[in-house]
DNA sequence: CTGTTAGCGCATTCAC
DNA sequence: GTGAATGCGCTAACAG
């Protein structure tokens, strides 16, 4: 039924290690046999078994990707990253969606090692003690991107949320703002959702703005969320005069809230947040927005992990991405 | 260094192959001994070999999903009903991206075959003599999914792209418009580009509305593409009054270039598409659209695929799922 | 340059 | 219920 590498030897008249020899591309063959077997290949319609040959040599030339969540667009765009560097070493990648659940996440690490993969990367989401217990029972590289853990001890690849956050609430304040809200992911997340909002804290501090617990709100990442959280904004006695979100989806329902109240963006309220994703520049006014270098992200993390599974030495195995502001439309100087 | 099946029957004190059985539930085997091996499991952290194991039972209870392009919402949103099936049926899924490269998808095609996957999951895409091709060296089946092929020779989940079309025009049509725009995909692509454009005709055929060439322009998909090709609309001479779109994508950027251009929508354009992404309704005005069901058309296609793969009867191979018109805001009666 | 020989780690007969 | 033996398809020494 299924042809071997046993009949290709056979047809072509060779053994199978020459077989093996040029699947390979081994050097050492005679272009002759070569070609021999090549046609033998051909003819038989011979498709070499990755499960055996994984199996025979302990290695699978492919690395393990945990996404945790393939509809947001920042992790797949991480993920492009991540591919066109592991196409570039010959490396497969298989793409495992976690689906924002820590409980899958587990699972998956799990199915993923079992599957022998040569390397492991693990993108965004919390670290918990459990993650950490998950790669330590791997016995091949596992690098973080897009995430960090607070221990150190995985390499990882991520850019400095608090100092973005910082930079952004920043230029608000450059503008003139004093009266900033902000709509915060959950603050258990210590790299990125309670980091951005140390760095929006941090920001007022240094202006020597008073920190004011109402202007701070918690929404879940979701336009929806935007929305709602910006209502609540909206209500308030003396609302803000801008509002810092701590990613682009939540930042464009916090730009349609307000247009739904009958207001400007920026004119009335200025809007900025963190990510940059394509969207960010498909609404009306565009968003000003605190870039994070997914693709960069994705690829860096990969080429540390080739590094690791050649057994590479690396020199900081905890690496921070350059972010960047982009000024758009949706921030505007305060008039008082 | 790897603990084996074989250093768990030595510290259990049984034999690899009750091991073997424990590990795979087989229900031979005396609860006592299920105990020891366990303990023996836990005490040496031993974790199954996913290789060896396809090796040996020639299954690997993965099936492989390529996916043309991961940064597609739509394609995102099919892949979580093809996961949620597959994890229900306890089948691993590998993603693979193809970057809507038709070489790298057959050579994606190829390396899941040789990773020998229990089936595969095609996702959309045109499906060329080549892909056929590819798929006919496959010993385990497959299935399209969000695609058909137009020979009908391979299994396959999606909705009727003309009739989507056909009911969008037709909807401009009932509210009073004769003068429709159409932005289109390539019409290369038989089952999804060519096929709306089908639709688009076979629509105002019905109303008797002559075609005009002037009135159909090609974008590629993209936001930018559908604020291009709106330009153009617009400065016609005599402009359409309404715009039928091929993907919400595209839509949200004639949206855009209507209101950049001082015009509203749908007040003096109205604007319809496809799709029903979850970008669609965070837009002012939100689109209307016709929805695809892409959830169900991915787990649909998975439970046929878990069908073929036990080799149960299936009674269509080719199966059309029902699409929805969803009215929102970016339609309005034409007034003459 | 090429062939021979051993496993890789496990599932799976077949006995007992 | 359990164990012993065999082989899945291939790579990797080793020998020649």
């Amino acid at each position: 039924m299924t042809v071997t590498i046993y009949d290709v030897a056979r047809e072509a008249g060779v053994s199978m290690a020459t077989v093996s020899r040029v699947v390979n591309n081994n050097p050492n063959v005679k272009p002759q046999t070569r070609k021999k077997v090549f046609e033998a290949i051909e003819r038989l319609g011979y498709r070499p078994n990755a499960v055996a040959r994984g199996l025979a040599s302990k290695k699978t030339t492919t690395v393990g990707v945990v996404i945790p969540d393939i509809s947001n667009p920042i992790f797949s765009e991480v993920a492009r990253g991540i591919e066109d560097i592991a196409n570039m070493y010959h490396y497969n990648i298989i793409l495992c969606n976690a689906d924002k659940k820590k409980e899958k996440e587990i699972r998956v690490i799990n199915t993923l090692l079992e599957k022998q993969v040569d390397g492991l990367l693990f993108m965004g989401g919390a670290i918990t003690d459990e993650h950490i217990q998950a790669f330590k029972t791997a016995t091949v590289p596992v690098v973080l991107c897009a995430t960090t853990d607070e221990s150190g001890t995985i390499p990882s690849v991520d850019i400095d949320h608090q100092a973005a956050a910082f930079d952004a609430v920043n230029l608000l304040i450059q503008y003139g703002h004093r009266s900033i809200g902000m709509i915060s992911g959950t603050l258990q997340d210590p790299s990125n959702g309670n980091a951005r909002y140390l760095g929006y804290k941090q920001a007022l501090d240094k202006a020597g703005i008073p920190f004011n617990e109402n202007y701070v709100r918690i929404g879940n990442y979701k336009y929806e969320s935007g929305i709602e959280v910006t209502k609540y904004f909206l209500e308030l006695p003396n609302r803000p005069t801008a509002i810092f979100v701590a990613n682009d989806e939540m930042a464009i329902g916090t730009v349609h809230a307000i247009q739904d109240a009958g207001l400007k963006v920026p004119d009335d309220i200025s809007v900025i947040s963190v990510d940059n994703i394509r969207m960010a520049s498909m609404v009306r006014p565009q968003l000003t927005t605190v870039a994070q270098p997914m693709y960069d992200i994705g690829a860096v993390s990969m080429r540390l992990l080739t590094k690791l599974m050649n057994k590479e030495s690396v020199d900081r195995s905890k690496v921070v991405l350059p972010h960047e502001v982009i000024i758009r439309e949706s921030v505007a100087p305060h008039h008082s």
